[in-house]
DNA sequence: TGATCCCGCCAACGT
DNA sequence: ACGTTGGCGGGATCA
């Protein structure tokens, strides 16, 4: 085949030449159509799996092009690039392929096409780069654009030079989980609150004076430097890459996505992800190029990211003006309660018994930069490090044969890598086993991390979850409504979860729909105080946000329960800013200066206000593969449409609640939620867990407190309590299904520690009297009305936690607490966001 | 304009 | 020395 050389205009022949690759096609009398057209063409109603895709997800408009393009890409292409050898310059010039359609996610798209989501390992699932270099038409430099964000997400292998196995998204749950544990061990949550209380002190210290605390807080954040996140069973691979010192595509990749991972709401901006990214430890010398080059890179990675519709663009519209942003679309990903296995399928040798591959990877991912993490000796660097050459030479040899399955690989066969060959559905179970040595790493490595931060003691709390566990117990062994009013310090609920799947969901004001914040699973929860906890959005109120999906934006600007609230909530009001009278110093005064800033700003000050814990706690089943086990196909439907409105309904999550309510309801402290999932009451209606009806009612019957009638509701539909029976408004109802496969029941026991056992089985034993049977079960824990036993307390954690500044690293200690065993640990926390809007595109 | 991000130079690496 | 990778940022496009 010959390449043609069109009479191209000047210096564009380097370009000419790689795209013009097709002389094959025939003159084409067809006057040239603009290029704007060109996508739209409607002669290929192709049946491509990519068409339905995109139809059925609501994509940016641009975006949308793109992929109706991608259906016939080919065929435009070449009937393009023949109709420029009969035109004149200038008229080429309008055939040219716009820029669009020369854009990597474009491209991205034309390349995922090529290969199923899901592999089987039968199939040859290698990739030539220098085939689909050529087959799509561009020079391969950006096939490693897109390879490396891929293999970021192990969709994709180096096996030898030029070669890449395509796995497709069988590892892609594995390695969410993954990322969001680092994200959260590095405190990628944090350094979000950082950078955007930084932003927002910015805007209006004029005196440029700057924070020190937060200066200083942000300069010993340290980690930053992180190296690539392996998995396991896929380490052997990815080490054969390992070669370039910072991979930083791969790296940045990654980061981004644990940044979505580690937000709540899932929304991230260009900007703060791009300063994270950079090193917040350089936040000052912010250079403009070393920023805008991110920034650059940032785009290549979205584009991927957005091609595997992981995320969409968006942009977020707050006080600054609009800003670039990125919503996560991807799976909700649990938190990886038992990232266990890791260990097992390590390739890491005997040697190391006490590195955990994933530790290496959490570890390396924070090489406290330059130095070296001490559990991590030099020695074993080394060895690892030979291990790891020996490795690549392996894999990069040229003639490297072809793996067609990881049982090939010699690390592997010498550690089957379940993960790798497991079908999802199983993966979850079969994580959730050696989970003892795995909490002790984890505990190993994040002492390493947080040595040198401030120590836990900060942590202020009435009482460790752990010691509330007993007079939990007790509580949950007493009849309803009979529970002494002594609980009132423990926490609201501490519920073992039966198995990592179970999720909550919390019913919330449509203003804070979008806070809840998915927590991970060391963090412990606190009780907090009504008052303290209507404070946290005040708090940072500055900081806040108030996210809307475009979807959200009409109804939450008809359906603005702010507004209706205001009036009632400014006795809040004064709860907060008393309450902050009890912060520290410092922050008191940081406070103060914030509120004082916004005092002139009625509004987002009522918004803000609108934010406080409505107390459901909905346990969810998520639609992961594992879970779904139990369900019939109905129920399936139901949970996987909820997940689906997670962030499509506009009154996601929203109970109607009137400030009466917001009195009477007991708001009870914080949540545990391993999942930030918020669904509209409909499809809470199809869900399984909840299908019964107390939910409608309580959506509909607003007239009614929502948390007695859906308490009761519950309790009587439970059968826990008999019809007629009422029980107290400020009662939480916790429901947790109850594993329905014993195996996992047991299984997940045997991970608990004793008290959770010890909870757990007192749970079921309250089930079993009250006639419960089937896979779930509810938990009541019934709360003294909110009286803030030490006010100061709590609401100093709260602060904490969010501002980090230079004070104690809270959060680090609340993650100390965590056993490693997360079901009970996760605690939902109220980030706050600044006022914001997100809008498509 | 500012947001996007294509393009391809050229350095680091591997063989 | 040569091919493979992939960092990087100029500057073209797009909105």
């Amino acid at each position: 085949r010959s390449v043609l050389k069109t009479p191209l205009k000047q210096a564009a022949t380097s370009h000419s030449v790689l795209t013009e690759i097709r002389p094959d096609c025939q003159p084409l009398t067809t006057p040239p159509k603009p290029k704007e057209i060109l996508p739209a063409d409607p002669w290929t109603p192709t049946s491509n799996l990519k068409m339905l895709i995109s139809a059925a997800s609501p994509e940016i408009r641009s975006r949308e092009q793109r992929r109706e393009l991608s259906n016939n890409t080919s065929e435009v292409l070449q009937a393009k690039h023949c109709l420029q050898e009969h035109l004149s310059g200038d008229e080429y010039e309008k055939s040219q392929p716009s820029r669009k359609e020369k854009s990597l996610g474009l491209l991205c798209h034309k390349f995922l096409a090529r290969y199923p989501d899901y592999p089987s390992t039968a199939e040859n699932n290698y990739i030539c780069l220098d085939e689909v270099a050529e087959e799509l038409n561009v020079e391969r430099r950006r096939i490693y654009d897109i390879v490396n964000v891929l293999e970021s997400l192990h969709m994709v292998s180096r096996l030898a030079k030029n070669r890449y196995t395509w796995h497709g998204r069988h590892n892609l749950s594995k390695t969410l989980q993954a990322l969001k544990k680092v994200g959260e061990e590095n405190k990628y949550t944090q350094q979000i609150q950082m950078i955007k209380k930084r932003e927002y002190e910015h805007e209006f210290d004029f005196d440029g004076e700057r924070n020190e605390e937060t200066a200083r807080s942000f300069g010993s954040n340290e980690h930053s430097e992180m190296s690539f996140v392996e998995l396991p069973g896929m380490e052997f691979r990815a080490a054969s890459v390992n070669s370039r010192k910072d991979k930083s595509l791969r790296v940045m990749s990654q980061k981004f996505v644990m940044l979505f991972l580690v937000s709540t709401p899932q929304i991230v901006s260009l900007e703060v992800a791009a300063k994270i990214l950079i090193g917040e430890d350089q936040l000052e010398d912010l250079d403009k190029s070393k920023f805008k080059t991110k920034i650059r890179r940032l785009y290549d990675i979205a584009n991927v990211l957005s091609s595997l519709e992981l995320i969409k663009k968006v942009h977020v519209t707050e006080e600054r003006g609009r800003k670039p942003a990125f919503k996560w679309t991807g799976p909700e990903v649990l938190p990886s309660i038992q990232d266990t296995k890791l260990e097992t399928t390590s390739m890491t040798p005997p040697i190391s018994e006490s590195i955990t591959s994933k530790e290496q990877c959490s570890k390396n991912l924070f090489p406290s930069r330059g130095k070296q993490n001490f559990t991590r000796h030099p020695s074993l660097m080394k060895l690892v490090k030979t291990i790891e050459n020996d490795r690549r030479k392996i894999q990069s040899a040229p003639t490297s044969p072809v793996k067609i399955s990881a049982s090939t690989d010699q690390n592997l066969s010498a550690f089957p890598s379940k993960m790798a060959q497991v079908p999802g559905m199983a993966k979850h179970q079969l994580e959730g086993q050696s989970r003892k040595a795995k909490e002790m790493k984890m505990k190993l490595s994040r002492s390493a991390l947080e040595c040198n931060l401030s120590s836990p003691e900060v942590v202020p709390r009435p009482e460790p979850p752990l010691t509330a566990a007993p007079s939990q117990q007790s509580a949950l062994t007493q009849p309803l409504g009979v529970c002494p009013p002594s609980h009132s310090s423990v926490p609201p609920v501490i519920l073992p979860h039966p198995h990592s799947g179970v999720s909550y969901a919390i019913y919330l004001h449509p203003s804070q729909a979008h806070t809840v914040t998915t927590y991970s699973p060391s963090f412990m929860l606190q009780p907090l105080p009504c008052a303290n906890v209507t404070g946290i959005k005040s708090i940072n109120s500055k900081v806040l946000n108030k996210i809307t999906t475009e979807e959200g934006d009409n109804q939450i600007a008809t359906d603005d329960p702010a507004k209706s609230l205001t009036a009632k909530e400014r006795p809040t009001i004064k709860s907060e800013t008393s309450s902050q009278r009890c912060l520290k110093r410092p922050q008191a005064l940081q406070e103060n200066n914030v509120i004082k800033r916004y005092r002139s700003d009625e509004e987002s000050l009522d918004t803000s206000l609108t934010f406080f814990p409505s107390g459901y706690l909905i346990p969810l089943t998520q639609c992961t593969h594992g879970n779904k086990a139990g369900f019939s196909d109905k129920e399936k439907a139901g949970i996987c449409s909820l997940q689906h409105t997670t962030y499509s309904s506009p009154i996601a999550g929203v109970i109607p609640v009137t400030a009466p309510e917001l009195k009477a309801v007991n708001i009870p402290a914080f949540h545990i939620t391993p999942l930030n999932i918020m669904l509209s009451p409909t499809s809470i209606a199809a869900a399984p867990v909840l299908s019964n009806a107390c939910l409608n009612s309580s959506n509909t019957s607003s007239a009614q407190n929502p948390s007695s009638s859906v308490l009761n509701f519950t309790l009587q539909h439970v059968g826990l309590i008999p019809a007629g029976v009422q029980v107290p408004a400020n009662t939480v109802v916790q429901r947790a299904p109850v594993s329905s496969q014993p195996e996992n029941g047991s299984h997940s026991s045997e991970n608990m520690n004793l008290q959770e056992e010890k909870a757990s089985k007192n749970i079921l034993q309250l089930l079993d009297c009250g006639g419960l049977s089937g896979k779930y079960s509810a938990v009541i824990s019934l709360q003294q009305p909110c009286v803030p036993k030490e006010p100061q307390e709590p609401q100093a954690a709260t602060e904490n936690f969010f501002r980090t500044p230079g004070g104690p690293n809270t959060v680090s200690s609340l993650s100390a607490n965590s056993d490693g065993t997360n079901r009970i640990s996760q605690g939902s926390l109220y980030i706050p966001q600044r006022k914001l809007e997100v809008s498509e595109d």
